[in-house]
DNA sequence: TGCGAATATGTCAGTTCTGACAGATGTTGT
DNA sequence: ACAACATCTGTCAGAACTGACATATTCGCA
């Protein structure tokens, strides 16, 4: 894993474990990882298109400005529930999602 | 919506208000809870193809046998992330996630 | 440059989800 | 019928996530 990527998720609460992770013991969690990373780039990607705000969208969800950034910086705060509910509410198609979670690059 | 669907979604917690739902005024919820009950299928169809027990596949994901059960039973009160790592930790495969969320039966 | 709008970051009390446990109810083989 | 195993259902204290708020930073644009 490139050193800058490493710094970044930790950045954001993630703790990269060299020792599980280089060993491949802990390839749910990062393939979990993954999957956040990808919806946090389609939610910025989608809302975007749609011409929301951080704040119209978050009014959408019933929730903050502040936790959509979140959302979209990949937080590690932040529950995958939030931000299917939130790639959803922004208007993503379900094969925008599928493709996501796939971890295929749009 | 079929009553008999209907009454199965209350029993597992889920408050399926015709209002609401029939406008399509919670159209995101509705999608959200589609996703849901196809990852728990596919929880399922997973482990029971991999020949794990519930209780194998709890000790994976560090979790109870009897969490697993509410995972598969699409209870309310279990999370889409647990359900996600869940099914990775089957064994379930990239696309086959990718159909589930994109409410394609397998 | 300065100003307003959008976004980012930090904190926190209240809510939701969690693993663990107990016990009930299948299911399978003898 | 019985035992052994698997699954289901309910409960609860502790952990994780939440919306709200304050505040900082970045981004146009005149």
């Amino acid at each position: 894993m490139r050193p800058g990527k490493r710094k970044r998720l930790e950045k954001l609460g993630w703790s990269v474990g060299d020792t599980a992770e280089f060993l491949g013991l802990d390839e749910v969690e990062s393939k979990l990882l993954d999957i956040r990373i990808s919806l946090a780039r389609l939610l910025r990607a989608t809302r975007s298109r749609r011409r929301l705000t951080q704040f119209e969208l978050a009014e959408k969800i019933g929730s903050s400005q502040s936790r959509v950034a979140k959302l979209e910086a990949g937080d590690s705060s932040v529950s995958v529930d939030l931000l299917v509910r939130s790639v959803i509410a922004a208007g993503a198609s379900a094969s925008d999602l599928a493709k996501a979670v796939a971890g295929k690059r749009k």
